[in-house]
DNA sequence: ACGACGTATGTAAAGGTTTACATCATTGTT
DNA sequence: AACAATGATGTAAACCTTTACATACGTCGT
């Protein structure tokens, strides 16, 4: 029973008295075998512990049940709540998933790319919005992928992610409801395309309210902590200081709103601060970030839905999916302060 | 070049003119074949994009080049940096990571044994004091393992982590250095082995200032913020007030600081709190709390060092490593106040 | 009573690799 | 000059499955 070599279907076979043909049918298509002959397979399992390899099955079928998961970061704290829905859909279908992480680094990448190549995994699920292989990427050759978070610059691949833009605007809207007309916008136009969709969020959101854009409050950043804080500090030095700031990130958020305590300004009194994605972090703040949260277990669980059909269909069934952002408001937004509204 | 299935060693044996035998040996025991012979052989792996199928050499081998990651909240701000240390010392090898979280359900943790027995993980991380396949585990089958965090129960695995019980020494040092006397422990002895270790550091600590412990003030809680939050109630229900809490761990801190918070009293003025992890979140508390610091990514990286080491050896080279704990000081810790002092 | 058909099972090939063993050529030793 | 030793390469088996095809048997319709 505890044997030192796992058992083998051959073992199972010998036990029940049966071809190691019809072991292989009792357990993938059990309609096809004599009820008498199934159950004395099954004894023959039971007896013998046996588990089927998986190496050799993946071989014979030329596709694994591993589904590489390839993020630069994964110490990202969006990231591990996606994990968690990835990882639970996919093993209800009885997939594994493989991390991976590029921390933006295209050699990395490429170690990746390996894995695909050799059959380790058969579908890949990315966290970039752009191929991490580097240029010598044969897109030709990727297995079937799914985005998560924004689209796939390359191209021909489905994502799931947030409607940034309708986030952003539900952000931008409660500021503007507060009475706030001088909103800054701290952004991030470079690594990631959601980032840019934020920014489209709060164009229409200003536009919508008849509130002309003042190009002197949105500062490009680098969606850090640091960023945030720099951005303060080029807004005070520039002396054009906004009421509120709307933040393309937590980070980002956390950052000014950091910034804003060393210069011994009160949030919300003085300004308001909204971020986007609802880190954990968010609550501990104080004041507690009011932002806009990503339901991050689910985008997981349907991104690794999608890709599972992908896989047994060949063809994706979606080209996007968008879910909806929510709201959470907490007490880092108050109506403007005077102090800056009277000029 | 970018065919549409992939390239196997015999296409690369055709192209260098010579056998399947010699193109894997110019692979992996370059040093017995000619000069000549790998010149044409690495030509014509450039030429093909060929990579070994990894299902076929694992087949073959009998062994996977995966490592499985079994913990049990793969949410946990703790794991995903010790994730970030397994998973570059492992593909510096060649391993790939894989991984699962139990959320404490035995059931789930079976599924992920069928991973081990069907051979698709080489080695197995853990995360948990206890093995996570329930009664039925056969110890027997297990393949080399390493524990991260705590000495897992069942025996026999070593483990990597920090020294618990001089961490916490540090923190009641501390405690005791800025003149406290009446030290709450708020703690947890159930959930993980760890977390009793610190328990032993708060001891020894006491002991050796020569303070009397007090039952009254030691709280047993599970780990969570809310049993934090928890612990001050009792406390204050009960009339028996520390000067300063010395929590398991983190989040149990946040909690006794959000209940502090919550009644009104400043931190450290009115009394002062210690946690134990330094989540990312410590940072953010207002005050910042002051706290030990685990070596995350480092206790990953020799995590997976050992496993390593212990796949190609045989035999572990260590049964325990015990990294040290740094004293993280920050605000939320001052002297005892006069307040509760004075009886 | 015989052929046609359906059902249950077995046989054997294929999937891509590694490696023990066999073969062959070349060099060195006596 | 004959032979041993060394080095380079090839042949073929083994790893464990899945599945197309073949076979055997029983049942049904006429």
């Amino acid at each position: 029973m505890s044997n030192s070599t796992p058992a083998t279907i051959e073992d199972v076979a010998r036990i029940a008295e049966v071809s190691i043909a019809t072991v292989s049918r009792a357990i993938h298509t059990p309609e096809k075998v004599a009820n008498s002959t199934r159950l004395k397979v099954n004894q023959a399992i039971a007896i013998t512990g046996y588990t089927t390899n998986a190496m050799a099955r993946s071989l014979r079928l030329g596709r694994s049940n591993m589904i590489l998961v390839v993020a630069p970061d994964i110490g990202d704290p969006n990231f591990s709540n996606i994990l968690v829905g990835l990882e639970n859909e996919a093993r209800a279908h009885g997939y594994g998933i493989l991390i991976g992480h590029t921390q933006n680094d295209a050699q990395r990448g490429l170690e990746y790319l390996k894995f695909l190549n050799s059959n380790q995994a058969a579908g890949l699920i990315l966290f970039t919005g752009i191929l991490p292989f580097g240029h010598q990427t044969m897109t030709a050759r990727l297995p079937p992928s799914v985005g998560v978070f924004e689209p796939v610059f390359n191209g021909g691949i489905p994502y799931v992610g947030v409607d940034d833009v309708e986030g952003a605007r539900k952000a931008v809207d409660l500021l503007l409801a507060e009475g706030h007309r001088k909103i800054a916008f701290i952004g991030d136009s470079r690594t990631r395309l959601a980032y840019a969709r934020r920014r489209e969020g709060y164009d229409a959101g200003l536009d919508a309210a008849g509130v002309a854009p003042d190009m002197r409050i949105v500062l490009e950043g680098d969606g850090t902590l640091e960023s945030g804080r720099h951005a303060v500090e080029q807004l005070f030095m520039r002396d054009t200081l906004p009421t509120a700031f709307m933040c393309v990130n937590d980070q980002t958020a956390i950052g000014v709103m950091i910034g804003l305590n060393a210069r011994g300004y009160d949030i919300p009194k003085d300004f308001s601060v909204t971020g986007f994605d609802d880190v954990p972090q968010a609550v501990f703040m104080s004041p507690p970030l009011t932002t806009i949260r990503q339901p991050r277990t689910l985008i997981g669980k349907q991104a690794m839905a999608l890709l599972l059909e992908f896989l047994s269909d060949g063809q994706p069934a979606e080209t996007e999916i968008l879910l909806r952002p929510d709201l959470v408001v907490r007490n880092s937004v108050g109506a403007p302060s005077r102090r800056w509204t009277k000029r």
